[in-house]
DNA sequence: CCAATGTCAGCATAACTGACATCA
DNA sequence: CTGATGTCAGTTGTGCTGACATTG
């Protein structure tokens, strides 16, 4: 019996589940495909519009990796990019129709697989799960 | 406030979490800068080695990945590749010694992360993380 | 002039598929 | 001949850096 897996594959594991599962739901559902990746610069997006460059921020990736997420969604027809009110430097990011739709499914597709999975491994361990990745790890150690 | 943030998303961060301190842990440490996958690849290894099919098949990724990583690593003086005792078809995988001893400092850094991340939210949580994560999930469903 | 913003272009990595030679 | 194996080549997705125009 070799040691256990190490932490890392299992977190790998794990997401990698979602990640199929997820894609499958939307396939499915007949909606257009959103990774994880997009679904997180949905759920970065505020009502109102955000600039690429505080989407980038709260991603936590660059300017220019931000820039071409969201020029992908643009061209899927997802996400509108409108002018900003007081600035003409500045340009605003929404969701189109498509695209709140399409951020809602997925939405609802996870809460359904969290739900499965609480069937299979236990309501207490999915709890369990979620509280210790929601509790702040800080910066990661150099050790 | 948004609604929490999604399983996919947590997992990704803590996944993010591990790789960049493995990273920094290795480099401080003069040693090659081996990758969780990579360190999954060491993983699937076995002592008297191990053909390229067959590793593939155990990180669950194609044949033609596989070699692509293996390739980078023989570059990289970390592994080595031997002639298969009853067919000359098969090429076994085997560690070199540089190999093996990036291997050990790599368990070893993530033993200490396991360890530092235990004191900064708890013994407890960690052990509940790996068994939410250790039990067997099934395959994703397709709902 | 300076700094922030958006954009374009190019590079790196790691996965994939396709094609092909070789050998049990 | 067939199937498994190793390999090469090309494509895709997603991150990065560098460079540049625009504008407050």
């Amino acid at each position: 019996m070799p040691t256990s897996r190490t932490l890392p594959q299992l977190l790998n594991d794990a997401r990698s589940w979602f990640d199929q599962a997820l894609q499958a739901a939307m396939t499915t559902a007949g909606a257009p495909p959103v990774t994880p990746t997009q679904l997180q610069l949905f759920a970065a997006l505020d009502e109102e519009g955000t600039t690429i460059s505080e989407l980038a921020q709260r991603m936590g990736v660059t300017r220019q990796t931000g820039h071409q997420a969201v020029h992908s969604l643009v061209a899927a027809g997802l996400l509108e990019q409108i002018p900003h009110p007081t600035s003409d430097r500045k340009r605003l990011i929404r969701r189109t129709q498509d695209g709140a739709r399409a951020h809602r499914q997925a939405l609802h597709a996870l809460e359904r697989l969290e739900a499965e999975l609480a069937q299979r491994i236990g309501r207490q361990a999915v709890d369990a799960l979620r509280t210790a990745l929601e509790t702040p790890w800080g910066d990661p150690p150099a050790l």
